[in-house]
DNA sequence: ATCTCGGATACTGGATCCAAAATGCAACCG
DNA sequence: CGGTTGCATTTTGGATCCAGTATCCGAGAT
C-alpha cells in the first residue's frame, strides 16, 4: 500500500517535488474525486489531470501505472486509458517500453502556445462580440465576479473556463473553442503557479474587458485581451526560467547528496 | 488499391456501406499494416485512422469493439486504446455506455476548421518565410513533386504532410505545427473524398505556392494560401452538403427496402 | 581494476475472464 | 388493444493473469 518498493525507481526522477513525489497529493486529489463518477476511467483522468495541474506530479516526473493504481485504488486498467488520454492533450509523454512520464514545456513552446491562443481568442472574442447580446453580457459579469471570488485550484479553473466560454461563445464555435482550451491545459500548470505568485490585480483587466465588450467596443477589448495573454505569457515564462535554474540546483544537490 | 476502391465506390453511401459496414476493406487494411510494429495499440489506432479517413468507415456508424478486434486479428483491449485516442483526436465519439461512434462533422464545423486553419496556416507561413533559405526552398521543391505524384489514399496523405511540414518548418514550431495537423485530420476524411472528384488543377497553386515562396514574397504567398483554402474549404462544404442529401436519400430508401 | 556479458528482476503491454448496465422483446395487466 | 414492467441478451468497462522486453547488478575475463 505505501511507496516502500517505489525508492528503487526514484533514482532516475530529474526534479524531486517531493520524498514521495507527490503521492499524498494524489492520495488525497483521490478522495476528493470518489463520489459518484459513471466510469472510473474518467474519473483517473480527472485525478491525474488535476494533479498535474496542481504540481503534485511536476514535469519530468515518471508515471508507474501499478503506482498510480494503488494510490488512486483502482485497477492498471483505467490508468492505462487516463494515461493515453492525458498523452492526447499533450500532459504525458510515453516512452517506448519505458512507460509514461509527465510532459515538461520547453521556454520556446510555452512562448508558442502564448502567441496562437492570441490569435485565436483575439479571433474568438471578435467573433463573439459581433453577436453579443445584452444577456450574455450580464451573465458574463456574474461569471466574471464568480471567477474572482475563486481561489483555489480546481474551482479556479473551472469558473474561469465558464467565464471564457461564455465570452468566446463556446456554444457557437465548438472547434475554436476547443482548440483554445487544449492550448489553455498546456501550460495550466504553469498558470496556476503564476496566480500564486502575483495574480492580483488581476481582475482589474477582467473588468475593462467585460466593459469594453459591454459597450461593443470591439478594437479596446481586443488591445485588453492581448495586453492580458502578453502579460500573462511573460510571467509564465520567467517562471520557467526559475523553474529551469532551480532544476539545475536541484539536479546538482541531488548529485551530491544521493547515490553515487 | 483497396482503400481506393472502397472509397470510390462507396463514398457517397454514408450508412452501412454494404451489409459489412466496410469490414473487406478494414481487413485488407490491417493486412497492409501487420508488418513489424512495436506495440499492437498504434497499430489499430493507424489502421482504424486510415480506414475513417479512407472512407472504409463512414460517419454515424458505430464501431463495436469486438468486431473490430476481430476483423484486425488482436484483443478488444488495444481496440479500445486505439479508439481512445481516436476520440482526443476527434474522430470518434463515445456515448456513454453506447459504445463509439463514426464522429460526423457539422458543415458549420467544418467551416469553423477551415477559418482556423486560414488564420494558422498564414500566420505560420509567415514565420517559415521570415527564416526561410535557399535549402528549404529546394527540399520544398522537391516535396511539391512527390506530393504531386502520389495519387493514392494514405500515400497522398503522407506526402502532402511532409510538404506542409516543411513549408511551414514544423521542427521550430512544434505546436502551432501540431494544432494544424489535427485540424488538417479532422476534414481528412472529407478531403480525400474531394480530392477523388476534382482536385486535379490542384498542383498549380501548389506550384505558384513555391514559386513566392522561393522569391520570398510574403503577401503574394499569403493570398495565395488563403485562396486555396477557400476554395478547397468550399469544395468540401458542397460535399458535405451532396452526403447529407444522399444520408436522406438512403435513409428513404432504406426504409423501402424493409429493414429486417 | 575495469569492461563486458549474462542472468535475474521488474515493468509495460496484451489476452482472457467477469460483472454491471442498457436495450429490446415479450408477457401481463389495465 | 395498448401500455408498462420485467427478463434476457448484448455489449461495454474493469480486474486479474500472462508473456515479452528492457534495465540493472554481479561475476568473470582481459
Amino acid at each position: 500500500m505505501s511507496t516502500r518498493s517505489a525508492s528503487a525507481g526514484d533514482a532516475i526522477e530529474p526534479i524531486a517535488a517531493g520524498s514521495d513525489g507527490g503521492a499524498a497529493a494524489l492520495q488525497q486529489l483521490a478522495g476528493r474525486h470518489a463520489t459518484g463518477y459513471r466510469s472510473v476511467g474518467v474519473m483517473v483522468y480527472d485525478i491525474l489531470r488535476d494533479a498535474i495541474l496542481g504540481g503534485a506530479l511536476v514535469p519530468g516526473q515518471k508515471l508507474r501505472q501499478e503506482t498510480l493504481a494503488e494510490l488512486i485504488g483502482v485497477s492498471r486498467l483505467p490508468v492505462r486509458s487516463a494515461l493515453i488520454q492525458l498523452e492526447a492533450d499533450g500532459l504525458v509523454e510515453f516512452h517506448d517500453r519505458r512507460g509514461a512520464v509527465v510532459k515538461s514545456l520547453s521556454p520556446a513552446q510555452a512562448k508558442e502556445v502564448y502567441d496562437i491562443r492570441t490569435l485565436l481568442e483575439i479571433e474568438a472574442l471578435r467573433l463573439s462580440m459581433s453577436e453579443m447580446t445584452p444577456e450574455r453580457v450580464e451573465r458574463l459579469r456574474e461569471l466574471g465576479q464568480i471567477a474572482d471570488e475563486q481561489q483555489e485550484g480546481a474551482d479556479f479553473v473551472d469558473a474561469r473556463t465558464a467565464f471564457y466560454a461564455e465570452l468566446y461563445d463556446a456554444e457557437r464555435h465548438p472547434v475554436l473553442w476547443e482548440m483554445i482550451e487544449q492550448l489553455r491545459l498546456k501550460v495550466g500548470r504553469y498558470v496556476l503557479g503564476w496566480r500564486l505568485v502575483g495574480g492580483a490585480e488581476h481582475g482589474h483587466s477582467h473588468e475593462k474587458l467585460i466593459e469594453a465588450v459591454a459597450a461593443g467596443e470591439v478594437e479596446p477589448a481586443v488591445t485588453v485581451l492581448r495586453e492580458h495573454l502578453e502579460r500573462v505569457r511573460d510571467a509564465v515564462l520567467e517562471l520557467l526560467d526559475a523553474e529551469a535554474t532551480a532544476a539545475e540546483a536541484g539536479a546538482v544537490s541531488a548529485r551530491r547528496s544521493g547515490r553515487r
